[in-house]
DNA sequence: TGTCTGACCTGTC
DNA sequence: GGACAGGCCAGAC
Protein backbone atom coordinates (compact mmCIF):
# COMPACT_ATOMS: atom_id res chain seq x y z
CA UNK A 1 0.00 0.00 0.00
CA UNK A 2 1.41 3.51 -1.02
CA UNK A 3 0.83 6.44 1.39
CA UNK A 4 -1.25 9.58 0.09
CA UNK A 5 1.83 12.07 -0.87
CA UNK A 6 4.48 9.83 -1.34
CA UNK A 7 4.62 8.97 -4.84
CA UNK A 8 5.64 12.93 -5.65
CA UNK A 9 8.66 12.31 -3.58
CA UNK A 10 9.36 8.59 -5.02
CA UNK A 11 9.07 9.69 -8.74
CA UNK A 12 11.40 13.03 -7.48
CA UNK A 13 14.03 10.72 -5.92
CA UNK A 14 14.15 8.44 -9.25
CA UNK A 15 14.71 11.44 -11.50
CA UNK A 16 17.50 12.28 -9.45
CA UNK A 17 20.55 12.31 -12.26
CA UNK A 18 22.75 10.43 -9.76
CA UNK A 19 21.79 7.56 -7.15
CA UNK A 20 20.85 8.88 -3.88
CA UNK A 21 23.26 8.83 -1.53
CA UNK A 22 23.45 5.88 0.88
CA UNK A 23 20.77 6.59 3.75
CA UNK A 24 19.33 9.28 1.57
CA UNK A 25 15.98 7.72 1.65
CA UNK A 26 15.72 6.90 5.06
CA UNK A 27 15.84 10.44 5.90
CA UNK A 28 13.28 11.34 3.87
CA UNK A 29 11.65 8.85 5.13
CA UNK A 30 9.89 7.09 7.91
CA UNK A 31 8.92 3.14 7.90
CA UNK A 32 5.73 2.21 9.04
CA UNK A 33 4.12 -1.40 9.45
CA UNK A 34 1.05 -2.98 10.43
CA UNK A 35 1.42 -5.20 13.79
CA UNK A 36 -0.81 -7.48 16.58
CA UNK A 37 -1.17 -5.81 19.43
CA UNK A 38 -3.20 -6.36 22.65
CA UNK A 39 -5.16 -3.10 21.49
CA UNK A 40 -5.61 -5.40 18.24
CA UNK A 41 -3.97 -4.32 14.81
CA UNK A 42 -1.71 -1.38 15.54
CA UNK A 43 -0.12 1.25 12.80
CA UNK A 44 3.45 1.58 13.84
CA UNK A 45 6.28 4.20 12.64
CA UNK A 46 9.89 4.14 13.07
CA UNK A 47 12.77 5.61 12.07
CA UNK A 48 16.37 4.28 12.03
CA UNK A 49 16.45 5.47 15.76
CA UNK A 50 13.56 3.76 17.32
CA UNK A 51 9.66 3.56 17.06
CA UNK A 52 8.56 6.99 16.66
CA UNK A 53 4.32 6.90 16.73
CA UNK A 54 2.00 4.17 16.93
CA UNK A 55 -1.82 4.16 16.69
CA UNK A 56 -4.19 0.87 16.92
CA UNK A 57 -5.56 0.72 13.28
CA UNK A 58 -9.00 0.94 15.39
CA UNK A 59 -8.55 4.42 16.06
CA UNK A 60 -7.77 5.80 12.47
CA UNK A 61 -10.93 3.61 11.35
CA UNK A 62 -8.31 0.44 9.63
CA UNK A 63 -7.16 3.75 7.18
CA UNK A 64 -3.27 3.71 6.54
CA UNK A 65 -3.60 7.22 4.55
CA UNK A 66 -5.29 8.48 7.98
CA UNK A 67 -2.28 7.12 9.96
CA UNK A 68 0.47 8.60 7.73
CA UNK A 69 -1.48 12.10 7.91
CA UNK A 70 -1.95 12.10 11.40
CA UNK A 71 1.57 11.29 11.74
CA UNK A 72 3.06 13.94 9.14
CA UNK A 73 0.85 16.36 11.07
CA UNK A 74 2.74 15.41 13.72
CA UNK A 75 6.51 14.58 12.77
CA UNK A 76 6.43 16.42 9.23
CA UNK A 77 7.82 14.05 7.59
CA UNK A 78 5.66 11.03 4.91
CA UNK A 79 5.53 7.54 5.30
CA UNK A 80 6.78 4.79 3.21
CA UNK A 81 6.02 0.59 3.92
CA UNK A 82 8.64 -1.05 5.73
CA UNK A 83 9.56 -4.57 4.73
CA UNK A 84 10.08 -5.96 8.56
CA UNK A 85 9.78 -4.25 11.91
CA UNK A 86 12.48 -2.93 14.25
CA UNK A 87 14.11 -4.68 16.82
CA UNK A 88 12.03 -5.53 19.52
CA UNK A 89 8.81 -4.23 18.51
CA UNK A 90 6.23 -7.35 18.17
CA UNK A 91 6.92 -8.79 21.81
CA UNK A 92 6.45 -5.24 23.00
CA UNK A 93 3.51 -4.60 21.56
CA UNK A 94 2.24 -8.23 23.03
CA UNK A 95 3.09 -6.82 26.70
CA UNK A 96 6.34 -9.15 26.89
CA UNK A 97 10.18 -7.73 27.92
CA UNK A 98 11.58 -6.26 24.77
CA UNK A 99 15.05 -5.17 26.10
CA UNK A 100 16.71 -4.74 22.67
CA UNK A 101 13.59 -1.60 21.73
CA UNK A 102 14.65 1.58 20.94
CA UNK A 103 12.01 5.08 20.93
CA UNK A 104 13.01 7.85 18.89
CA UNK A 105 11.57 10.52 21.30
CA UNK A 106 14.13 13.10 20.09
CA UNK A 107 11.48 15.57 18.76
CA UNK A 108 9.64 15.59 21.70
CA UNK A 109 10.20 18.41 24.26
CA UNK A 110 12.43 17.79 27.34
CA UNK A 111 9.75 17.58 29.68
CA UNK A 112 7.69 15.02 27.29
CA UNK A 113 10.60 12.70 26.90
CA UNK A 114 11.14 13.30 30.87
CA UNK A 115 7.86 11.99 31.40
CA UNK A 116 7.02 9.37 28.69
CA UNK A 117 10.54 8.06 30.43
CA UNK A 118 9.56 8.07 34.06
CA UNK A 119 6.36 6.40 32.71
CA UNK A 120 8.63 3.94 30.64
CA UNK A 121 10.25 3.03 34.20
CA UNK A 122 6.69 1.55 35.52
CA UNK A 123 7.27 -2.34 36.10
CA UNK A 124 4.28 -4.60 33.99
CA UNK A 125 1.61 -5.20 36.38
CA UNK A 126 1.81 -2.69 38.49
CA UNK A 127 0.74 1.62 38.40
CA UNK A 128 1.50 4.56 39.55
CA UNK A 129 0.10 7.85 40.45
CA UNK A 130 0.12 10.58 38.20
CA UNK A 131 2.13 13.16 40.92
CA UNK A 132 4.85 10.23 41.06
CA UNK A 133 5.21 10.39 37.48
CA UNK A 134 5.67 14.75 38.29
CA UNK A 135 8.24 14.04 40.60
CA UNK A 136 10.34 11.51 38.46
CA UNK A 137 10.30 14.45 35.58
CA UNK A 138 11.68 16.45 38.50
CA UNK A 139 8.65 18.53 38.13
CA UNK A 140 6.57 17.61 41.54
CA UNK A 141 3.48 20.27 40.52
CA UNK A 142 3.22 19.53 37.10
CA UNK A 143 0.81 17.11 37.63
CA UNK A 144 -2.21 18.24 35.35
CA UNK A 145 0.79 18.76 33.03
CA UNK A 146 1.73 15.18 33.01
CA UNK A 147 -1.77 14.57 31.93
CA UNK A 148 -1.66 16.36 28.93
CA UNK A 149 1.18 14.90 27.96
CA UNK A 150 -0.07 11.63 28.02
CA UNK A 151 -3.32 12.24 26.24
CA UNK A 152 -0.43 12.74 23.30
CA UNK A 153 1.78 9.84 24.17
CA UNK A 154 3.41 8.99 20.81
CA UNK A 155 4.03 5.33 21.71
CA UNK A 156 1.12 4.18 23.61
CA UNK A 157 1.97 0.63 24.84
CA UNK A 158 5.50 0.81 24.29
CA UNK A 159 5.43 3.85 26.60
CA UNK A 160 3.08 2.42 28.78
CA UNK A 161 0.24 5.44 29.56
CA UNK A 162 -2.00 2.95 30.95
CA UNK A 163 -0.27 2.37 34.11
CA UNK A 164 -0.34 5.81 35.60
CA UNK A 165 -3.51 5.85 37.14
CA UNK A 166 -5.42 8.95 39.75
CA UNK A 167 -3.70 9.30 43.33
CA UNK A 168 -7.54 8.75 45.12
CA UNK A 169 -7.54 4.64 43.09
CA UNK A 170 -9.43 5.85 40.26
CA UNK A 171 -8.00 4.76 37.19
CA UNK A 172 -8.59 8.21 35.53
CA UNK A 173 -8.55 8.60 31.56
CA UNK A 174 -6.86 7.27 28.58
CA UNK A 175 -6.25 7.95 25.01
CA UNK A 176 -8.54 4.98 23.63
CA UNK A 177 -11.24 5.04 26.73
CA UNK A 178 -10.85 4.03 30.32
CA UNK A 179 -12.07 0.56 29.23
CA UNK A 180 -9.23 -0.45 27.21
CA UNK A 181 -6.77 1.25 29.92
CA UNK A 182 -8.57 -1.30 32.30
CA UNK A 183 -8.63 -4.03 29.76
CA UNK A 184 -4.67 -3.68 29.93
CA UNK A 185 -3.96 -3.28 33.45
CA UNK A 186 -5.93 -6.71 34.37
CA UNK A 187 -3.92 -8.71 31.45
CA UNK A 188 -1.05 -7.92 33.53
CA UNK A 189 -2.87 -9.33 36.69
CA UNK A 190 -3.44 -5.97 38.40
CA UNK A 191 -5.64 -6.85 40.74
CA UNK A 192 -7.74 -3.28 40.37
CA UNK A 193 -10.42 -4.81 42.65
CA UNK A 194 -8.23 -5.26 45.64
CA UNK A 195 -6.84 -1.72 44.56
CA UNK A 196 -10.53 -0.25 44.65
CA UNK A 197 -11.00 -1.76 47.84
CA UNK A 198 -8.06 -0.11 49.43
CA UNK A 199 -8.90 2.93 47.85
CA UNK A 200 -12.51 2.76 49.64
CA UNK A 201 -10.68 2.41 52.80
CA UNK A 202 -8.78 5.49 52.46
CA UNK A 203 -5.72 3.08 51.93
CA UNK A 204 -2.96 4.27 49.25
CA UNK A 205 -0.35 2.22 50.56
CA UNK A 206 0.27 -0.89 52.25
CA UNK A 207 3.74 -1.45 54.39
CA UNK A 208 4.58 -4.51 56.37
CA UNK A 209 5.59 -4.49 59.98
CA UNK A 210 8.38 -7.34 59.63
CA UNK A 211 10.36 -5.57 57.13
CA UNK A 212 9.38 -1.72 57.78
CA UNK A 213 8.85 -0.72 54.14
CA UNK A 214 5.72 1.27 52.80
CA UNK A 215 4.66 0.62 49.64
CA UNK A 216 2.28 1.30 46.30
CA UNK A 217 -0.50 -1.50 46.56
CA UNK A 218 0.66 -2.89 42.86
CA UNK A 219 4.26 -2.59 44.51
CA UNK A 220 4.89 -6.60 43.54
CA UNK A 221 6.90 -5.72 47.44
CA UNK A 222 3.08 -5.15 48.44
CA UNK A 223 1.72 -8.57 47.09
CA UNK A 224 4.31 -10.29 49.32
CA UNK A 225 3.07 -8.72 52.82
CA UNK A 226 0.76 -10.97 54.55
CA UNK A 227 -2.74 -10.01 55.83
CA UNK A 228 -1.61 -10.86 59.55
CA UNK A 229 1.32 -8.14 58.38
CA UNK A 230 0.21 -5.56 56.63
CA UNK A 231 -1.09 -2.30 57.65
CA UNK A 232 -3.04 0.48 55.14
CA UNK A 233 -2.10 4.41 55.00
CA UNK A 234 -3.81 7.38 53.41
CA UNK A 235 -0.31 9.11 53.29
CA UNK A 236 3.33 8.01 52.68
CA UNK A 237 3.50 11.23 55.56
CA UNK A 238 1.76 9.09 58.03
CA UNK A 239 3.41 5.92 56.89
CA UNK A 240 6.57 7.39 57.49
CA UNK A 241 5.60 9.20 61.33
CA UNK A 242 4.34 5.50 62.05
CA UNK A 243 8.36 4.67 61.48
CA UNK A 244 7.92 3.07 57.89
CA UNK A 245 10.81 3.86 54.91
CA UNK A 246 9.53 4.23 51.45
CA UNK A 247 10.06 1.20 49.35
CA UNK A 248 13.33 1.61 47.41
CA UNK A 249 11.34 -0.48 44.67
CA UNK A 250 8.58 1.64 44.00
CA UNK A 251 9.81 4.46 45.90
CA UNK A 252 6.73 5.82 47.43
CA UNK A 253 7.01 10.25 48.08
CA UNK A 254 10.13 11.73 46.89
CA UNK A 255 10.82 13.35 50.71
CA UNK A 256 11.05 10.10 52.34
CA UNK A 257 12.57 8.40 49.58
CA UNK A 258 15.34 10.64 49.28
CA UNK A 259 16.22 10.78 53.19
C1' DT B 1 2.89 37.46 24.61
C1' DG B 2 -1.39 36.35 26.55
C1' DT B 3 -5.13 33.19 26.90
C1' DC B 4 -7.03 28.77 26.97
C1' DT B 5 -7.13 23.86 27.82
C1' DG B 6 -6.65 19.62 30.23
C1' DA B 7 -5.92 11.51 31.22
C1' DC B 8 -4.89 16.01 38.13
C1' DC B 9 -4.55 17.20 43.21
C1' DT B 10 -6.11 18.95 47.49
C1' DG B 11 -8.51 21.56 50.83
C1' DT B 12 -13.03 22.90 52.23
C1' DC B 13 -17.80 22.50 53.02
C1' DG C 1 -17.67 10.62 51.57
C1' DG C 2 -19.09 13.35 47.70
C1' DA C 3 -19.07 17.80 45.25
C1' DC C 4 -16.81 21.82 44.23
C1' DA C 5 -13.45 25.41 43.49
C1' DG C 6 -8.96 26.97 43.19
C1' DG C 7 -4.31 25.97 42.21
C1' DC C 8 -0.86 24.30 39.30
C1' DC C 9 1.94 23.55 34.93
C1' DA C 10 3.21 23.00 30.06
C1' DG C 11 1.84 23.18 25.45
C1' DA C 12 -1.17 24.93 21.71
C1' DC C 13 -2.84 28.71 19.33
Amino acid sequence: MMIDGVEPIVAALGGLAAPAPAGLTGKVFTGWLAAPSRLGEVFVAFTGDGVQFVRPAESVHGDADAFAEAYRDRFGRPLRPADRAPAGLLPALRGRPAPSLRLDLRRLPDFERDVLGATRRIPAGQTRPYGWIAREAGRPRAVRAVGSVLARNPVPLLVPCHRVVRADGRLGDYMFGPAHKEELLRAENVDLDQVAAFAQQGVHYLGSDTTGVVCFPTCHNARRISPAHRHGFRTIGIAVAAGYRPCRHCRPGVEAASA
